[in-house]
DNA sequence: TCAAAAGTGTTCCGAATACACCCATGA
DNA sequence: TCATGGGTGTATTCGGAACACTTTTGA
């Protein structure tokens, strides 16, 4: 039996949700976009094999990587039976930046909500829909948020991606309180730069503490 | 590559949250302990290879599965590359009564909590506490306690039931009346028999009132 | 009528929400 | 000094937690 692995990746960047897709350079769905992956070797485990096939096919480096499902339908893929272990993966933003290859005739980054009207290869489609949902759901009681930006950040910057991914309107003040009261975020020393009025304060994520507080039983949520 | 399935499937019986292990009849691992499941045929998906798996060794049928993760360690198997599609389940107690059969030693309900102090075969044992934990989480998000009990129970056997799965002593009455602020359950026209004192109303789950309610937006918590 | 367990009501507290005002900065 | 966006404080509301009493049944 064959197995492939799929990665889901997002970026956050122009103030919208970005999900990274590449244009088929082989048959079966050739020119057709699809989500990056391959096929699994002997030798790996399938979060190296997720992270090889990132870097070749589209030269990303994630922050975050998390499995998803395995998907096993019998008739998933025309060729023959083949069942795809799925990932989702955050990026800095900083790191956009795409690098064209062999593996793909194109690779970019599409407006998450806009995916839907783009008809994707094999069960693509539905991964992207899985890893949407998922993405949306952890970010509210995990801290992912952060690996979606820069190392520095300021408080809108957070909760305008919060906005965008959930798809609704916080009140700032009470989502700045509630996300500085875990004590996750250090004031960085970077000031904002350019732009009218005040400058805002700039953050970095804490992951030590972060870790640390893991283990005595931290619940972020929202 | 080689793919299996394997599963953990959960039972609450005797008070007791108890887990479904079968003693290996074949070598690797020959006389251990482990989770049901075996090799994926070409034509079946995951969900009906466990089930299939089950049924051949253990005679169980489940009411509820779900997937819980897929492991891929290159070394997780000493014959070769194996990786495995893991799910959990739960059982009506009712159906709870095991056969023998040719393809386990002997087939064995454990106490969950028990499970710590029985060596298991491969990576079973991490499979076992992925899935003890998921059961928690899912306990008090999603309406799935109910599928370890029988169709007709008492508020006080729910009740029982999550305090034995998340390890401390809730309030029943609190308890009790989030349960039914939900208006999930049917008051049944069973009638609790024997014991003494008064005898409690029995309930069922109504699923068709769940499925309805999801669409909606339900969130069911605690 | 008594014991045992089921069932209901109420108070209290803290967290989430909504909302208004003051502050720092650059032009 | 003024416009712009950042930052802080407070009243209100709602849900969760804690807790005590009444009801129903069988013996």
């Amino acid at each position: 039996m064959k197995v492939t692995v799929d990665a889901v990746v997002f970026s956050y960047h122009e103030n919208e949700l970005k999900v990274l897709l590449i244009k088929r350079a082989f048959e079966p769905f050739l020119d057709m976009f699809a989500l990056a992956g391959g096929f699994l070797l002997d030798d790996e485990s399938a979060e190296d094999g997720v992270l090889r096939k990132l870097k070749e096919e589209t030269n990303v480096e994630l922050d975050y990587l998390e499995q998803l499902y395995t998907f096993t339908d019998v008739e998933r893929d025309p060729r023959e039976r083949i069942i795809s272990i799925t990932y989702y993966g955050l990026i800095d933003p900083v790191k956009h930046d795409l690098v064209s290859n062999i593996h793909a005739k194109e690779v970019k980054w599409f407006p998450a909500y806009g995916v839907n009207y783009i008809p994707l290869a094999f069960d693509h489609k539905n991964i992207y829909d899985y890893a949407l949902e998922r993405l949306r759901n952890k970010l509210q009681y995990e801290p992912i948020g952060f690996e979606l930006l820069s190392q520095h950040f300021t408080m809108n910057e957070l909760w305008s991606l919060y906005n965008a991914i959930l798809g609704r309107e916080l009140d700032i003040r009470n989502f700045s309180r509630k996300i500085l009261s875990y004590g996750l975020l250090n004031e960085s020393t970077f000031k904002q730069e350019g732009g009218v009025g005040r400058p805002s304060k700039m953050y970095e994520f804490n992951k030590e503490k972060y870790d640390e507080l893991k283990k005595t039983g931290l619940n972020f949520e929202l």
